[in-house]
DNA sequence: TCGCATATCCAAAGCGCTTTGGGGTGAGTC
DNA sequence: GACTCACCCCAAAGCGCTTTGGATATGCGA
């Protein structure tokens, strides 16, 4: 059923029956349902291809997600993410469309983006230092949003992001406040922009007491189950052991956990551990009392978020760039206790 | 840049430019060097939306996910699949269209894609007992690969499933060879096609041996790590608590280990635990002795060759159904043991 | 020299929709 | 009764590409 049928079905011309359909004013409005009537009966629904060639708008929005062989995007964050911004599309009559890139060919995909016109915006995922990518967006001149932030970006541009930096802070300062001194920090990829962040508050909670964290402890690395297990084995088995960590993502601290306890140690007695919190759907660490002492934003929200600044900037052009910043919540748990006197090891 | 500027550019027809970008043999080998150069020059890419309008092809497979207030689809397992599946279609020139949409649409939003014309086809997941879709996509003529079965589809159609029966018969089998018999079950939700196949092998295991599983030590739930935890707590600290565990997933398994932890017993001597392990890559059971005896089954793999055989069914229109079912591994690892003569609780 | 393949190229007609720039028609005004 | 002016509606021109159905050249044998 195109809209060439419909309209010779109802005697009228395709105009009309276009201007009924999409809410003009200039037809009557009996007509207009007549037409809706007849367009729900029928199932009529209008091509897309073709409505985009016509209006310009392709009623996608994009995700280039750049695969190295080092750094896997696809991973339970982005999932969640994707999940949030999917709900806001989907209310908002978009689609989302995934590209899967490899890391050399991104300028080049971000460039037939445009020009193929197939999406009206973009979210750029994962900003690193030095990353080109906001750069090269804004010559395009496509609408963007980051999640996350590049802070050298010499341009203006819209993000939502989290707090990083103070979550940190807040985390690291909590573990000083018990005692602790040998932190470890277990990180991720120490390009990305967000571990830097991160960096920077667990430092800031150190310097402001005058002290300074030990680089030895610190480590980063793509943030799965194993990188936090065989670190914080490592670390544990070393000369000097951390007596706290703090975790970059619930996924690692699943491992640091489980180092803790195959050393025969209790996690929030002999090791207290923070981790960063995503709130993913499928790793809630929210029972009464949760597992772990975390800071807690949920990436879902922060998906949702992105997308609805992401639409509207679409849909105003020129409505300047727009920041959000959300701050993650302290929750208690379990893991983290005072530093004990003698450690039984 | 459109096709008539670099036309007019070249002093060539649109058409000829066309068909010298598109491979046809009627042009000229020098005008195609030509226009190539010209065309890579100056950046030149088709507008998606006017070549799909033309060519009737949307270059774009769909994948529609229900979201209920129960059954959140968009898990690690299902990023997996589409981290492989969109390796597939980006070498092959496609896109990858996500639809978030309520279940209640459902209907509704596969019908609109194929007026719409968005996409070429369809991958369908986690299908259901009297699962609609087999028979509604059918019927609206649309290409699409199923991850897993719909087993009471009348009618033939193309999938990609592992073979749930038979890994967790092996699976059972092994924790019965243990001599373990109070076994227990952490299932998908039980209206899945994949929960039932897995719980009719862990009882085909049973029943060639005489026996019966116990019903109170079988549990469905979306597989969260919560969910894991919480059953696997109740069943322990219940009156006849089961000496070992086979978990759906490497997620809930995880939750598993917990609970075991947290009542101070050692998984794999205390308690065996088996999981199904999709080979999640952040949630990865490879170490030397892996964490998890375990089914092991790559989703990503299975989402490639889901891709794979999808792109084949749409470029080959009438290439009848296809059908690929693969086989788990099973993997040896330190959560797995002999029941022990005299349980110390 | 002519005729006829063969090799190159082109003009124009869509693909299904939106939107511009009018036209009728009837009610209201003087 | 002539004239506005809303109010509805329409024909036709794109959007940028592919593809059909020729047109023009070129080369070759008769």
């Amino acid at each position: 059923m195109k809209l060439k049928d419909l309209s010779e079905l109802l005697h009228l011309s395709q105009t009309t029956v276009s201007r009924a359909l999409n809410g003009y004013p200039e037809v009557a409005e009996a007509t207009r349902r007549r037409v809706l009537a007849a367009a729900e009966a029928h199932g009529y629904r209008p091509n897309m291809r073709a409505r985009s060639l016509a209006t310009g708008r392709a009623m996608a929005i994009g995700h280039v997600i750049p695969v190295t062989a080092r750094h896997e995007m696809v991973n339970p964050v982005f999932a969640d993410f994707v999940a949030g911004a999917g709900e806001v599309y989907s209310r908002r009559g978009y689609d989302m469309l995934i590209s899967i890139v490899p890391d050399e060919d991104q300028e080049q995909a971000y460039r037939e983006l445009r020009t193929k016109g197939s999406v009206d915006g973009l979210i750029v995922h994962a900003p690193k230092l030095g990353d080109p990518r906001v750069h090269l967006l804004s010559e395009i001149g496509m609408p963007f949003v980051v999640h996350g932030r590049a802070s050298d970006a010499a341009l203006p541009y819209s993000w939502v992001d989290m707090n990083n930096t103070h979550a940190f802070r807040r985390a690291t300062d909590l573990l000083l406040d018990l005692g602790h001194r040998r932190i470890a920090l277990i990180n991720g990829l120490e390009n990305m922009d967000f571990a830097i962040r991160r960096r920077a508050g667990f430092e800031e909670a150190f310097s402001a007491r005058g002290l300074a964290p030990d680089p030895s402890l610190m480590a980063s690395e793509e943030m799965t189950e194993g990188f936090g297990h065989d670190t914080a084995r490592a670390l544990l088995a070393g000369p000097a052991p951390p007596t706290a960590f703090l975790v970059s993502s619930i996924i690692p601290a699943i491992g640091v956990r489980r180092a803790i306890e195959e050393l025969g140690l209790r996690m929030g007695r002999d090791i207290s551990v923070i981790t960063h919190d995503d709130d993913l759907s499928y790793l809630k660490n929210r029972a009464e009392v949760p597992v772990f002492t975390a800071t807690r934003s949920s990436v879902r929200d922060a998906g949702r978020r992105a997308a609805e600044m992401l639409l509207n900037l679409v849909e105003t052009p020129g409505s300047g760039p727009h920041e959000e910043l959300l701050e993650a919540e302290l929750i208690l748990g379990q893991s983290t206790g005072p530093l004990l006197q003698s450690v039984s090891r």
